[in-house]
DNA sequence: TTTTTTCTACGAAAAAATTCGTAAATAAAT
DNA sequence: ATTTATTTACGAATTTTTTCGTAGAAAAAA
């Protein structure tokens, strides 16, 4: 499964939300959202290791390269999840759910559309045999 | 914050479940549960570690130590999925909750825990300017 | 008693992740 | 034309995390 590192989901994050960047516009990007301060070079150190991995694409018909993310940010998340909620909340989806609504602030809309998730759900609940893993 | 790492976790997940423990027997949860086998004072030293950090205290009045979890698990979690609704999911837990739930095998009992808990916090809607950060 | 096992302490190796410096090439500015 | 700035490549240093080997003390077994 890929897995990203913290500073590799930084670059992501930039890139899924600002769409094809060059190295000097995700730089700039985190070194502002951020407290963090580093080097330029490491921003492209990062993106270049990234790139080997399969996380990035990049077009070099120019000399600045344009970077794209490859992977999808519902499939990594997905994995992220699944991992988080395994070695912090054992596996238990619902203890998660009820701690995050719990202690974070969360709008109506927000609750309202998780509602209907959940009446969603409950209606599916026959055919829960459907599921596959 | 106190962040323990992902071995780190590990550990305090048998001590937590298990209640204070010697590092044998967490050795041999840890090596039980999973497919990944790692020496015996691999397991001593990250509790020693951990012991340094604060993390973790002992009784040392046997030869052989007991370990007992000194941060609690609440707490870690919440400092946990604090950081990942932040990386993983650029802040929004309603996000994090619609992929959790869409994706995830939830039973009807712990669905109607969360239904629950989405009326409560929508009666106190009212004093929501009570909340802190 | 002697041998074997179990435990801790400690240092350090290994692996993983992050950071940066330098050089060379190209582009931009003067 | 010359200087300055920007960009990539590359290697390596640094930091963090994980892993283990060895030695010595204590306990258990033979």
């Amino acid at each position: 499964m890929i897995r990203p590192t913290e500073s590799e989901l930084e670059i992501l994050q930039v890139l899924w939300s600002e769409g094809p960047c060059t190295v000097r516009l995700v730089h700039e990007k985190l070194n502002g959202d951020r407290q963090k301060e580093v080097g330029y070079t490491t921003t492209l150190k990062l993106m270049q290791i990234m790139l080997e991995k399969g996380l990035l694409v990049r077009d070099e018909s120019q000399r600045t390269h344009v970077y794209r993310a490859l992977v999808e940010e519902s499939a990594i998340r997905q994995g992220l999840l699944q991992r988080f909620v395994d070695t912090a909340f054992r596996g238990s989806a619902s203890q998660l759910v009820l701690e995050l609504l719990g202690h974070h602030q969360t709008d109506a809309q927000e609750l309202e559309a998780i509602r209907q998730l959940i009446d969603r759900i409950e209606q599916e609940g026959d055919r829960s045999a459907d599921y596959e893993k």
